[in-house]
DNA sequence: TACTATCGATCACACATGTAATCGATCGGA
DNA sequence: TCCGATCGATTACATGTGTGATCGATAGTA
């Protein structure tokens, strides 16, 4: 398997719009990115071309133009971001990141169930095993 | 207020180091943090003059040797190594980060209960605000 | 006192990243 | 058919980061 190749801030932008709409023309995805990071198409290429490089994308030759599409899941790359996260700041330990989140964000009464739920079928879980 | 600076993953190691032990020399710095990581004192004291010239860490001259310690407080960096994780991997928002972390980690029965309590203490706060 | 080990300061160097510009081919419109 | 717009490819350049070496001063040690 392949490793998931790190990827930079301004890369997951790119990669955040083809996870989100399968497959982009360069032209789309400038379309979708440029404007709201205030970035040149340049600078988009260049982070096209760099996800390419690193294996992060693979296109395809549709006439004229390229057609971009994800190679590596959004799921991999949020695991991969996860624990590089984790192991900086909290030396690795999910509980006090789980906790630093909840104390340090407002979190709205629905979410706040949602979680209490899922926590509760994650221990029931545990439970049986 | 200074803007918390932005810290590099090995500069963490440093920091975390004066965080948990207040105040240290370069040697005792190099002492406890070289070895783990296999960096050569060299590296480490790099990191101490980054670090100072970012404004995370001040020195005081004793003797013929500095004493460093943190300027930036350790919350302070968490918060913002969390606000940047969040808002690249989870476009900012917390919940769907929380279950993504009980879903992907073995939590223990402990700490399932702990986070149960937490969750609930939080509901509490939020019923009476 | 002469030498070496050490300290902080400065320099080095490759790779990643943000942010583009330039270049050669080509397509679409005048 | 000719020209400018556009595409992908290549190049640029400052800054950050990982990883360390060199240099001059100095403090102990022999």
């Amino acid at each position: 398997m392949a490793q998931v190749p790190q990827i930079s801030d301004a890369e997951w932008e790119v990669m955040k719009a083809l996870w989100e709409q399968g497959q982009l023309t360069a032209g789309q995805i400038i379309e979708a990115v440029a404007g709201a990071n205030h970035w040149s198409p340049r600078t988009v290429k260049t982070l096209l071309n760099r996800l390419v490089k690193k294996g992060a994308l693979a296109f395809e030759v549709t006439g004229r133009h390229y057609v971009y599409r994800a190679k590596v899941g959004r799921d991999a790359c949020v695991r991969r971001e996860t624990r590089s996260f984790l192991s900086r700041v909290f030396d690795g330990a999910v509980a006090p990141a789980v906790l630093h989140f909840i104390e340090q964000s407002r979190l709205t009464p629905q979410e706040l169930a949602q979680l209490r739920e899922l926590l509760d079928e994650a221990a029931r879980k545990e439970d049986r095993s």
